[in-house]
DNA sequence: CATGAATGAGATTTCATTCAT
DNA sequence: CATGAATGAAATCTCATTCAT
């Protein structure tokens, strides 16, 4: 049935391997910083082979980027929809959120620079797509929670502004995992954002 | 009395035009994506002349960069310094954050361009001093916690911690707010800040 | 048997191409004053292809200046190694000197850029490798006459002075043959060195 | 009855602070790599000064080269002129001229720049007036070679050979002397060039 | 007159992209 | 298909020269 020919199969493995060595070059030093030569000679093709699977640049860099996010925004995905209350949801996707970027260093760079960083140093509108993809994510915390909301787990909030501040605490944490992965462990962060988020800093509220 | 001539008046005002021209540039496009000669011909002066003011593109890049975040860090630090109790000054710091940044967008942007952009799209360390500015403020609050901790007002946790989680929440914000500035009061983020780091999100924990 | 693919004997051509229009105007104008442009004109290529095969303007000059040098000092050493007395060792080198730079003008021009002008002119210590054949060159020299003054055909003088004193004299007729080709053969000039070095011009000493 | 305001003495006195700064740079890093504001730094004026003095930078290099020739020239055309024999006349050129270099390294390589180096080394017609003065000197030592031949001192050559020769051997050694002016005497090298040109180097010619 | 800020043409160098083999 | 040599537009930076003060 399968009518995937092995030149084809090839062809795709090949494709694999520009991702790969564009996602080191372009995680490590950013779009602009990257040329397509020295993407070529980490993948061990010639220049013109690029343009053979990608178009052009941009275009290679847009692949990457949603092959990146479409990836991470699966697994996120799947952790929301795990069973258990609304706070053990968004727990499952903390600590899997944590634990997905301490095992990918290089492709969660490149997550965050279409998530965090990409707000304030543009990387000039090379996504659209992407942006779509990790809305998904954003939509489907949202939905978790409002559920929170009505069942009143949570506080009556706008809970764009809970997504917001969720994401901001887990992703102030996760860029330290990234940028110092030795001092810190997946388990300790999550529990940090967890500690911030849902318990009280301030302990008399009175 | 004054020892500055009209020539060396004039000269520090043009330097300020070209700082200007540079802002609005880096702010919107970045470093790579903006060309000596775009911000030339917006500060309206010839290429050769930015090159009197500063030696080559990243020094004014530096420069600029450094600018924005004294100024920032400067207003940032003196509300650390306010009389109250930890609690209020940390609120203080929060509102006047929310302020001054929904008041000089493009300087903000910057300021985070600094602060959480050029982790992940490396502006190729053209930074140093201004992360050791930005370091400044950060201790400053390290501070604030660290005295509230001993004071019993909050949880007993590595402060540092304290201050990542505290930064997190407060830039989603205002992210949010330097991106769709009428959507959203400084007073709102400043507010959803507080409540999200500082109350319980989480009604009941029992 | 030919490892050289056809590619890599084609591009070794257009280096040729490169390095022949180079020479042409470097002899004529010097390093400063020929720009990357007018040479990639002459050659018939892009600018850019320059870059391919030469890592910047100096690296391209030095590649010209080595070529250069070595040609020369190659004939030259093989003349100085030739069979007969010190005498017609060194006669031999006059002539073979004289016949090689009004045979190659351009490539004399530059020749000389290396061993007279340089020192005046600075090129910037673009040279290194050269003046090491150059000095090859000049010790084999040193060697024929320190034999000649063993055997008792010199004056009793420090060689290093006799290797001066000859090039001094060679190298100004050789000039004034380049510049005015047609006034004076090869075989003329090597004859005014032979004279005025090997024999007395004054004709009477007492 | 001089009727030089001190306004015009001064004028004078600045024009030559210019030159005086300028043949310091020209000498060490040649035309092109001197800058108009180098000059202008090292003479204590301001750019637009240098302006008034010469019209442009080739005008002030051609004025240096101009003064420094016309100074050598005319202490060289003097000891040409002295009494006794033509090999004493000759011998006296000879000592005054290294005496001269050697106490005056700056100028004595603008001057060579301009007889030795500016033949191979394009300084791009910079001189036409001091390449005249340059050829009164010669002219002056053919006509002494001329008489020295007419009264049967010398080889019955062509006077501007002999010139060639003298200047030559002369140079050689001026230049090595320029070059390492503490490892050789002015004295040492009028001997050698005295001992080249007027005494035969091989031994025996039967 | 002297000043030095401003100019802008021109030089070097890089790099995304094309295309003949 | 893959290759990599060739292209040329664009970017950075320099510097001789001008001119308002």
């Amino acid at each position: 049935m399968a009518k995937v020919t092995r030149r084809e199969r090839e062809r795709q493995q090949h494709r694999r391997e520009v991702l790969a060595a564009a996602q080191e070059l372009f995680s490590r030093k950013g779009f602009d910083r990257t040329s397509m030569a020295e993407i070529a000679e980490r993948a061990e093709f010639a220049v013109g082979t690029l343009y053979k699977f990608f178009k052009d640049k941009k275009t290679l860099y847009r692949a990457l980027i949603l092959d990146t996010v479409q990836e991470f925004a699966q697994v996120l995905t799947t952790a929301l929809k795990t069973r258990g209350t609304e706070v053990e949801r968004l727990e499952r996707y903390i600590e899997t959120k944590a634990d997905l970027f301490v095992r990918h260093i290089p492709t969660a760079r490149l997550y965050f620079a279409q998530t965090a960083g990409a707000k304030y140093v543009p990387t000039a509108g090379l996504d659209r797509d992407a942006r779509a993809v990790c809305k998904g994510v954003l939509d489907a915390l949202e939905a978790v929670f409002r559920a929170g909301i009505r069942k009143g787990l949570f506080l009556k909030t706008d809970p764009r502004m809970l997504v917001l501040g969720l994401e901001g605490v887990g992703n102030a944490f996760l860029d330290e995992l990234i940028e110092r992965p030795d001092d810190f462990s997946a388990e300790t962060m999550a529990g940090m954002t967890k500690t911030i988020f849902f318990e009280r800093i301030r302990l008399k509220a009175r």
